[in-house]
DNA sequence: ACTAGGCTTACCAGCCGCTGGAAGGTCAAG
DNA sequence: CTTGACCTTCCAGCGGCTGGTAAGCCTAGT
Protein backbone atom coordinates (compact mmCIF):
# COMPACT_ATOMS: atom_id res chain seq x y z
CA UNK A 1 0.00 0.00 0.00
CA UNK A 2 1.02 3.57 -0.66
CA UNK A 3 2.21 5.60 2.16
CA UNK A 4 -1.10 7.68 2.14
CA UNK A 5 -2.75 4.47 3.00
CA UNK A 6 -0.29 3.51 5.39
CA UNK A 7 -0.93 6.97 7.07
CA UNK A 8 -4.81 6.51 7.46
CA UNK A 9 -4.75 3.07 9.02
CA UNK A 10 -1.43 4.14 11.58
CA UNK A 11 -3.01 7.95 12.45
CA UNK A 12 0.63 8.74 11.54
CA UNK A 13 0.90 11.43 8.78
CA UNK A 14 2.93 10.87 5.38
CA UNK A 15 5.58 13.45 6.63
CA UNK A 16 6.21 11.86 9.89
CA UNK A 17 6.16 8.57 8.48
CA UNK A 18 9.35 9.57 6.29
CA UNK A 19 10.60 11.57 8.63
CA UNK A 20 10.72 8.19 10.98
CA UNK A 21 12.16 6.13 8.74
CA UNK A 22 15.03 9.41 7.43
CA UNK A 23 15.91 8.57 11.62
CA UNK A 24 16.20 5.43 11.56
CA UNK A 25 12.66 4.48 13.31
CA UNK A 26 10.50 2.79 11.15
CA UNK A 27 12.99 0.63 8.95
CA UNK A 28 13.14 0.88 4.91
CA UNK A 29 10.31 -0.31 3.69
CA UNK A 30 9.79 -1.66 0.10
CA UNK A 31 9.50 -0.07 -3.27
CA UNK A 32 6.69 -0.30 -6.00
CA UNK A 33 8.32 -0.57 -9.51
CA UNK A 34 7.25 3.42 -10.14
CA UNK A 35 9.83 4.14 -6.46
CA UNK A 36 6.78 4.92 -4.54
CA UNK A 37 7.00 3.30 -0.80
CA UNK A 38 5.24 0.01 -0.50
CA UNK A 39 4.23 -0.95 3.11
CA UNK A 40 2.88 -4.43 4.55
CA UNK A 41 0.24 -4.26 7.44
CA UNK A 42 3.37 -5.07 9.32
CA UNK A 43 4.89 -2.02 8.41
CA UNK A 44 1.76 -0.62 9.52
CA UNK A 45 1.85 -2.34 12.79
CA UNK A 46 5.49 -0.70 13.58
CA UNK A 47 3.88 2.48 13.15
CA UNK A 48 1.46 1.87 15.23
CA UNK A 49 3.68 0.57 17.49
CA UNK A 50 5.79 4.07 17.61
CA UNK A 51 2.56 6.04 17.70
CA UNK A 52 1.45 3.89 20.76
CA UNK A 53 4.84 4.87 22.27
CA UNK A 54 5.52 8.49 21.29
CA UNK A 55 2.10 9.00 22.76
CA UNK A 56 2.77 8.09 26.31
CA UNK A 57 5.86 10.60 26.09
CA UNK A 58 8.53 8.34 25.20
CA UNK A 59 11.46 9.72 22.81
CA UNK A 60 12.24 8.60 19.84
CA UNK A 61 15.07 7.16 21.01
CA UNK A 62 13.13 5.33 23.73
CA UNK A 63 11.08 3.92 20.93
CA UNK A 64 13.82 2.63 19.24
CA UNK A 65 15.06 0.62 22.19
CA UNK A 66 11.48 -0.69 23.19
CA UNK A 67 11.38 -1.46 19.26
CA UNK A 68 14.69 -3.11 19.63
CA UNK A 69 13.27 -5.09 22.11
CA UNK A 70 10.27 -6.48 20.49
CA UNK A 71 12.34 -7.38 17.69
CA UNK A 72 14.56 -9.24 20.48
CA UNK A 73 13.06 -12.86 21.02
CA UNK A 74 15.98 -13.14 23.40
CA UNK A 75 14.50 -9.53 25.42
CA UNK A 76 14.01 -9.77 28.80
CA UNK A 77 11.63 -8.24 30.16
CA UNK A 78 13.26 -6.26 33.03
CA UNK A 79 14.44 -4.34 30.60
CA UNK A 80 11.24 -3.34 28.99
CA UNK A 81 10.14 -2.06 32.32
CA UNK A 82 13.20 0.06 32.85
CA UNK A 83 12.15 1.78 30.28
CA UNK A 84 8.89 2.18 31.45
CA UNK A 85 9.60 3.27 34.95
CA UNK A 86 12.49 5.24 33.85
CA UNK A 87 9.44 7.33 31.93
CA UNK A 88 7.18 6.91 34.74
CA UNK A 89 10.13 8.68 36.87
CA UNK A 90 10.18 11.49 34.02
CA UNK A 91 6.51 11.67 34.29
CA UNK A 92 6.19 12.49 37.72
CA UNK A 93 8.92 15.09 37.59
CA UNK A 94 7.39 17.33 35.13
CA UNK A 95 4.32 16.63 36.65
CA UNK A 96 5.46 18.22 40.04
CA UNK A 97 7.49 20.73 38.13
CA UNK A 98 4.23 22.11 36.63
CA UNK A 99 2.07 21.53 39.67
CA UNK A 100 4.52 24.26 41.29
CA UNK A 101 4.46 26.53 38.82
CA UNK A 102 0.63 26.65 39.11
CA UNK A 103 0.56 27.02 42.53
CA UNK A 104 2.94 30.03 42.36
CA UNK A 105 0.55 31.51 39.62
CA UNK A 106 -2.29 30.57 41.35
CA UNK A 107 -1.52 32.84 44.00
CA UNK A 108 -0.46 35.60 41.97
CA UNK A 109 -3.17 35.59 40.42
CA UNK A 110 -5.61 35.42 42.82
CA UNK A 111 -3.47 38.56 44.38
CA UNK A 112 -4.21 40.69 41.26
CA UNK A 113 -7.65 42.09 40.91
CA UNK A 114 -7.85 41.70 37.37
CA UNK A 115 -9.08 44.98 36.51
CA UNK A 116 -8.47 48.02 34.33
CA UNK A 117 -6.23 49.80 37.26
CA UNK A 118 -1.99 49.27 36.22
CA UNK A 119 -1.06 48.14 39.69
CA UNK A 120 -0.43 44.53 39.47
CA UNK A 121 0.46 41.93 41.62
CA UNK A 122 1.90 39.28 39.28
CA UNK A 123 4.20 41.97 37.60
CA UNK A 124 5.69 43.27 40.70
CA UNK A 125 6.34 39.85 42.18
CA UNK A 126 8.20 39.19 38.50
CA UNK A 127 10.44 42.29 38.98
CA UNK A 128 10.96 41.22 42.75
CA UNK A 129 10.02 37.88 43.73
CA UNK A 130 11.54 38.13 47.15
CA UNK A 131 8.52 38.85 48.31
CA UNK A 132 6.13 37.03 46.94
CA UNK A 133 4.68 33.59 46.82
CA UNK A 134 8.42 32.16 46.05
CA UNK A 135 10.41 29.63 43.83
CA UNK A 136 8.54 28.21 41.05
CA UNK B 1 28.74 45.88 34.43
CA UNK B 2 30.53 42.88 31.85
CA UNK B 3 27.98 39.61 30.82
CA UNK B 4 29.59 37.67 33.41
CA UNK B 5 28.60 40.00 35.99
CA UNK B 6 25.44 40.34 34.59
CA UNK B 7 24.46 36.53 34.33
CA UNK B 8 26.11 35.89 37.57
CA UNK B 9 23.92 38.56 39.32
CA UNK B 10 20.82 37.34 37.28
CA UNK B 11 20.93 34.01 36.88
CA UNK B 12 20.81 33.81 32.98
CA UNK B 13 24.21 32.47 31.40
CA UNK B 14 26.02 34.75 28.97
CA UNK B 15 25.08 32.79 26.15
CA UNK B 16 21.37 32.90 26.80
CA UNK B 17 21.33 36.65 27.62
CA UNK B 18 22.90 37.04 24.15
CA UNK B 19 20.11 35.39 22.43
CA UNK B 20 17.46 37.17 24.30
CA UNK B 21 18.99 40.37 23.25
CA UNK B 22 19.31 38.95 19.45
CA UNK B 23 15.29 37.80 19.67
CA UNK B 24 14.60 41.22 21.04
CA UNK B 25 13.79 40.29 24.52
CA UNK B 26 16.54 42.39 26.44
CA UNK B 27 16.79 45.66 24.80
CA UNK B 28 20.32 46.27 23.50
CA UNK B 29 22.66 47.37 26.36
CA UNK B 30 24.87 50.18 26.53
CA UNK B 31 28.35 49.27 24.77
CA UNK B 32 32.00 50.16 26.64
CA UNK B 33 34.66 51.51 24.84
CA UNK B 34 35.72 48.19 24.07
CA UNK B 35 32.55 47.05 22.66
CA UNK B 36 31.59 44.97 25.23
CA UNK B 37 27.94 45.14 26.41
CA UNK B 38 27.73 47.30 29.48
CA UNK B 39 24.91 46.18 31.65
CA UNK B 40 22.76 48.18 34.43
CA UNK B 41 21.88 47.40 37.49
CA UNK B 42 18.29 47.74 35.67
CA UNK B 43 19.24 45.38 32.91
CA UNK B 44 19.74 42.64 35.49
CA UNK B 45 16.51 43.57 36.94
CA UNK B 46 15.00 42.66 33.46
CA UNK B 47 16.88 40.11 33.15
CA UNK B 48 15.50 38.53 36.45
CA UNK B 49 11.99 39.15 35.30
CA UNK B 50 12.33 36.93 32.06
CA UNK B 51 14.13 34.63 34.36
CA UNK B 52 11.14 34.65 36.40
CA UNK B 53 8.44 34.62 33.60
CA UNK B 54 10.18 31.90 31.78
CA UNK B 55 10.62 29.64 34.96
CA UNK B 56 6.90 29.61 35.68
CA UNK B 57 6.61 28.39 31.95
CA UNK B 58 6.00 31.63 30.25
CA UNK B 59 7.23 31.16 26.07
CA UNK B 60 9.38 34.02 25.25
CA UNK B 61 6.82 35.95 23.10
CA UNK B 62 4.57 36.07 26.68
CA UNK B 63 7.46 36.85 28.35
CA UNK B 64 7.80 39.62 25.78
CA UNK B 65 4.06 40.50 26.64
CA UNK B 66 4.41 40.66 29.65
CA UNK B 67 7.82 43.15 29.66
CA UNK B 68 6.05 45.20 27.27
CA UNK B 69 2.98 45.61 29.77
CA UNK B 70 5.06 46.33 32.80
CA UNK B 71 7.25 49.05 30.81
CA UNK B 72 3.20 50.55 29.69
CA UNK B 73 2.23 52.91 32.43
CA UNK B 74 -0.53 52.76 31.48
CA UNK B 75 -1.29 49.07 31.12
CA UNK B 76 -4.49 47.09 33.05
CA UNK B 77 -4.30 44.86 35.31
CA UNK B 78 -6.26 42.37 33.54
CA UNK B 79 -4.16 42.24 30.59
CA UNK B 80 -1.57 40.82 32.97
CA UNK B 81 -4.10 38.36 34.52
CA UNK B 82 -5.47 37.09 31.30
CA UNK B 83 -2.07 35.85 30.33
CA UNK B 84 -1.23 34.06 33.65
CA UNK B 85 -4.57 32.96 33.11
CA UNK B 86 -3.95 31.34 29.70
CA UNK B 87 -0.74 29.57 31.31
CA UNK B 88 -2.32 28.39 34.17
CA UNK B 89 -4.76 26.53 31.35
CA UNK B 90 -2.22 25.79 29.58
CA UNK B 91 -0.25 24.07 32.77
CA UNK B 92 -3.73 21.98 33.87
CA UNK B 93 -3.82 20.76 29.77
CA UNK B 94 -0.24 19.25 30.26
CA UNK B 95 -0.27 18.02 33.40
CA UNK B 96 -4.01 16.15 32.65
CA UNK B 97 -2.33 14.80 29.79
CA UNK B 98 0.54 13.74 31.71
CA UNK B 99 -1.59 11.86 34.56
CA UNK B 100 -3.16 10.02 31.63
CA UNK B 101 0.13 9.04 30.18
CA UNK B 102 0.87 8.13 33.61
CA UNK B 103 -1.51 6.08 34.96
CA UNK B 104 -1.67 4.27 31.50
CA UNK B 105 1.74 3.30 31.97
CA UNK B 106 1.57 2.60 35.53
CA UNK B 107 -1.03 0.11 34.54
CA UNK B 108 1.38 -1.55 32.18
CA UNK B 109 3.99 -1.59 34.61
CA UNK B 110 2.12 -3.04 37.07
CA UNK B 111 1.01 -5.92 34.62
CA UNK B 112 4.85 -6.45 33.57
CA UNK B 113 6.59 -8.74 35.94
CA UNK B 114 10.18 -7.10 35.17
CA UNK B 115 12.36 -10.17 35.20
CA UNK B 116 13.90 -12.29 32.37
CA UNK B 117 10.70 -13.93 30.40
CA UNK B 118 10.81 -12.98 27.05
CA UNK B 119 7.02 -12.13 27.30
CA UNK B 120 6.29 -8.41 28.15
CA UNK B 121 2.54 -7.11 28.80
CA UNK B 122 4.01 -3.56 27.82
CA UNK B 123 5.14 -4.64 24.34
CA UNK B 124 2.27 -6.80 23.83
CA UNK B 125 -0.19 -4.14 24.41
CA UNK B 126 2.36 -1.55 22.30
CA UNK B 127 1.46 -3.70 19.42
CA UNK B 128 -2.01 -4.11 19.95
CA UNK B 129 -3.00 -1.62 22.34
CA UNK B 130 -7.06 -2.89 21.71
CA UNK B 131 -6.82 -4.76 24.64
CA UNK B 132 -4.82 -2.95 27.18
CA UNK B 133 -5.34 -0.11 29.49
CA UNK B 134 -6.88 2.52 26.95
CA UNK B 135 -5.81 5.22 25.39
CA UNK B 136 -3.24 7.55 26.73
C1' DA C 1 -4.99 11.94 -26.60
C1' DC C 2 -5.06 15.34 -23.25
C1' DT C 3 -5.77 17.53 -19.11
C1' DA C 4 -6.85 18.19 -14.26
C1' DG C 5 -6.17 16.79 -9.80
C1' DG C 6 -4.33 14.10 -6.42
C1' DC C 7 -0.81 11.32 -5.00
C1' DT C 8 4.12 10.48 -4.43
C1' DT C 9 9.20 11.53 -4.40
C1' DA C 10 13.34 14.19 -2.41
C1' DC C 11 15.11 18.06 -0.47
C1' DC C 12 15.75 22.35 2.27
C1' DA C 13 14.05 25.62 5.71
C1' DG C 14 11.93 26.78 9.87
C1' DC C 15 9.66 26.25 14.48
C1' DC C 16 11.33 26.88 20.00
C1' DG C 17 14.84 28.05 23.26
C1' DC C 18 18.68 27.61 23.85
C1' DT C 19 23.75 25.62 23.76
C1' DG C 20 28.22 24.46 21.84
C1' DG C 21 32.04 25.66 19.17
C1' DA C 22 35.16 28.35 16.14
C1' DA C 23 37.86 32.37 15.36
C1' DG C 24 39.17 36.42 16.92
C1' DG C 25 39.70 40.92 20.09
C1' DT C 26 40.73 42.71 24.97
C1' DC C 27 42.38 42.99 29.41
C1' DA C 28 44.78 42.18 33.99
C1' DA C 29 48.33 39.59 36.38
C1' DG C 30 52.82 37.56 36.63
C1' DC D 1 55.60 39.28 26.87
C1' DT D 2 52.89 35.71 27.67
C1' DT D 3 49.21 33.42 29.74
C1' DG D 4 44.58 32.86 30.68
C1' DA D 5 40.12 34.67 31.44
C1' DC D 6 36.99 37.30 29.53
C1' DC D 7 34.53 39.33 25.65
C1' DT D 8 32.86 39.68 20.52
C1' DT D 9 30.34 37.60 16.30
C1' DC D 10 28.58 33.98 13.69
C1' DC D 11 27.20 29.32 12.43
C1' DA D 12 25.49 24.71 13.63
C1' DG D 13 22.84 21.47 16.12
C1' DC D 14 19.54 19.49 19.60
C1' DG D 15 14.27 17.03 19.19
C1' DG D 16 10.44 16.10 16.55
C1' DC D 17 8.37 17.31 13.45
C1' DT D 18 6.01 20.53 9.74
C1' DG D 19 5.77 23.45 5.73
C1' DG D 20 7.08 24.49 1.16
C1' DT D 21 9.16 23.55 -3.40
C1' DA D 22 9.77 21.22 -7.72
C1' DA D 23 9.43 17.30 -9.90
C1' DG D 24 7.40 12.66 -11.27
C1' DC D 25 3.42 9.50 -11.44
C1' DC D 26 -1.28 7.85 -11.82
C1' DT D 27 -6.19 7.90 -12.66
C1' DA D 28 -10.65 9.70 -14.26
C1' DG D 29 -13.14 12.43 -17.27
C1' DT D 30 -13.65 14.60 -21.65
Amino acid sequence: MNIGRAAELSGVPSKTIRYYESVGLLPPTGRAANGYRDFTAQDVDILRFISRGRGLGFSVEQVNELLSLYRDRERACSDVKRIAVSRLADIERKMQELASMRDALQTLAQQCPGDARPECPILADFMDPVHGPGKA
